[in-house]
DNA sequence: GTTGAGCGTT
């Protein structure tokens, strides 16, 4: 007699329902499910008005008298038992985080971390309208100078701007700043190590299938199916992790056997970037997020042609496709061995991207913003081996993987032979441990 | 006048 109990997060919040087993408990893990984290369970008594805890036993959650009625149960989490006072800090935080993945469907404001002293409210407004309409945009400043703390929030009217700023880097008057959701340790993943590429694909397959599917394993954030069909498509997963692991794979979507790779980078250019030239060079000595480990030029290689140039892509947003085969291996390499090693991964295909961005930017100097459009977009990439079995990639990074690339500085990469360690990027940059 | 990780005088 399974039935439904509702449960919110806070008192006065919508419940949702959530099943029962067959004997009236409910699982903890049950609960879990829909609340990350939490721990146990409270009601307010209707006859008294205090607030009573669920008795749990085991892993699951008895109600007083076998009966759950029609009570709004509240969530428990276990920041609960300890001072009230971090109580609700703690747990907003933890609610942030939560909301922040998947339910959350309004805008919110996003940090704005990085940006140049010198860049005012309406500058920045500015330069942020090209994602859409900006309904606040502010730069914290010190009190009594009025100085620039260099961060500031911005938001936007709807999702679609703040879906695109957030899946994306930005340079402010020359300075590469970071856009996050406030209050997440959680950066934005580069989308090239989320991006897969779906071969092999019949007609037969909507868009609206391969979001299904993918979504088995993460959430979905695009599906782009060229049009007119041309037997691929491209799905990006919210998670790089989730991507990696769904890479070199076949699927069986709707019956048809597909294959997944990594999104190749667009090449559309062929310049490269010789020696020493990727280096950035901004508003001051330092081109980098934020500080400038300027790292010296990329290595000479050329990124193959595969022939899956999307023609265009939903994002707009072809500089970011610059993953090599290597590195997607190497990430899933560093997966299988730390799976948090691979934040450095994509942390350090960022510092990449900012180098590669940092050598264009020099030469276009000026423009507002680091968009789609300039030379050297991709196509240059040292490492890039031609193979798409992932076999001689893995050599090249794999067992490298978390410890071929690592803190700052790509300097003279030229193809596989990186020997930073896998610690030291991001400064403590935390990872976040909630996908699964 | 300098600086460069952080989280907002509502």
């Amino acid at each position: 007699m399974a039935q439904y109990i509702q449960i919110a997060e806070e008192e006065n919040e919508e419940p949702i329902e959530v099943p029962t087993e067959d004997d009236g408990t409910l699982l903890l893990s049950t609960l879990c499910a829909q609340f990350p984290g939490s721990s146990g369970l409270k009601y307010r008594n209707p006859e008294t008005g205090t607030v009573r805890g669920v008795r749990l036993l085991d892993g699951r959650f008895h109600s007083s008298e076998g009966l759950w009625g029609n009570l709004v149960y509240v969530v428990v989490f276990p920041k609960d038992n300890k001072r009230k006072m971090d109580d609700g800090l703690e747990n907003s935080l933890a609610k942030t985080k939560r909301l922040e993945s998947k339910y959350r469907t309004t805008p919110s404001d996003l940090i704005v971390l990085g940006l140049p002293w010198k860049s005012n409210e309406e500058d920045t407004k500015q330069y942020f309208e090209q994602f859409g309409e900006v309904v606040l945009c502010q730069i914290k400043k010190d009190f009594k100078t009025g100085q620039s703390k260099g961060y500031g929030f911005v938001r936007f009217a709807d999702m679609e701007g703040q879906n695109k700023v957030l899946s994306q880097r930005h340079c402010i008057e020359g300075r590469w700043c970071e856009v996050r959701i406030p209050n997440s340790r959680e950066p934005n993943y580069p989308i090239a190590l989320r991006k897969l590429f779906v071969g092999r694909l019949t007609e037969d397959v909507s868009a609206e299938d391969l979001r299904t599917y993918f979504s088995k394993f993460d959430e979905v954030t695009d599906v782009f199916v060229p049009k007119p069909f041309r037997g691929f498509a491209f799905v990006t997963m919210v998670h790089p992790e989730v991507a990696a692991k769904l890479i070199d794979e076949d699927h069986i979507i709707k019956g048809i056997s597909v294959h997944v790779s990594s999104a190749e980078p667009k090449q559309k250019d062929k310049e490269r970037f010789g020696g020493g030239g990727g280096r950035g060079r901004f508003d001051d000595h330092r081109g980098g997020w934020h500080d400038g480990h300027q790292g010296g030029g990329m290595g000479g290689g050329q990124g193959q042609n595969m022939g899956m140039n999307p023609g265009n892509n939903p994002m707009g947003m072809n500089m970011q496709n610059i993953l090599t085969p290597a590195m997607l291996a190497a990430a899933t390499a560093a997966l299988q061995s730390n799976p948090w090693g691979l934040l450095g991964m994509a942390a350090q295909q960022q510092q990449q991207q900012q180098q590669q961005q940092g050598g264009q930017q020099g030469g276009q100097q000026g423009g507002p913003q680091g968009q789609a459009g300039g030379p050297n977009q991709d196509g240059a990439h040292g490492n890039y081996s031609g193979s798409q079995s992932g076999q001689t990639v893995s050599s090249a990074g794999g067992q490298s993987g978390a410890a071929g690339y690592g803190s700052f500085g790509w300097g003279g990469q030229g193809g596989g032979e990186q020997q930073n360690t896998a610690a030291g990027w991001g400064g403590g940059t935390k990872p976040a441990a909630s996908w699964n």
